[in-house]
DNA sequence: ACATAATATTCAAATAATCAGATATACTAT
DNA sequence: ATAGTATATCTGATTATTTGAATATTATGT
């Protein structure tokens, strides 16, 4: 169980897959649109479609010459914000410990 | 910054590591308590529990002569929780297409 | 000081993931 | 039929991750 769960993970654990996926968030998206927004090689987009395909996060349903990728489950959404929420707290705390830091540096 | 919430997905994508994740959801537990409930390694373990601590998922203080680990951050639990919704939501899909291919071969 | 228990770190080997270029397939238009 | 566009797959080189065993560190009890 903790091993599909952890397949999961490992689909959402690539900068460009996430890209596709905050892509995909905002609508409909053909490989070719994908593709120009992300500035990568087709085959490596199409690499990564298909790694997001095999999770079932996405999926690909061909319109005539293109395939047109979605998310698969809106929740997909809301998992990126709570990521999101997540790593913002951290950076204000690491911002915080910076600061500190720095004042340390100061009262020396 | 989607190469730093790969790094964070990717701390995830590792079943022990979720294991641990879901152990200390329950509540703080130190590393002896977490291997015997893991079964595994202890050196393995540590390794793992190192990996979630330098991307500060979990933070380990030292009492005594043991070290009791904790979540940073209870929105873990939560995106631990949409994950599984998600992962439900599949399986369901999953298990429905089944059913419908079981259909199909009564069919014939 | 010494032995023991708990935890961490280092190392090397095995395994897996990524990338880009070449090639293949599918569709559309001429 | 042929050419052109969109997408997918295969291949090999490179890089990253996982693992257990060995070693080190730190705290505790005697």
């Amino acid at each position: 169980m903790q091993r599909f769960k952890a397949e999961f993970f490992k689909a959402l654990a690539h900068p460009l897959r996430i890209r596709i996926l905050e892509i995909l968030a905002e609508g409909d998206k053909s490989v070719n649109e994908i593709q120009q927004l992300v500035e990568t090689e087709g085959s490596t987009v199409s690499q990564q479609l298909t790694v997001l395909r095999a999770k079932n996060i996405v999926t690909g349903i061909k319109e005539g010459n293109r395939v047109i990728y979605s998310l698969r489950d809106p929740l997909i959404i809301e998992l990126l914000d709570v990521a999101k929420k997540i790593f913002n707290n951290h950076l204000a705390e690491t911002i915080t410990m910076l600061d500190r830091l720095k004042d340390a540096d100061k009262a020396e």
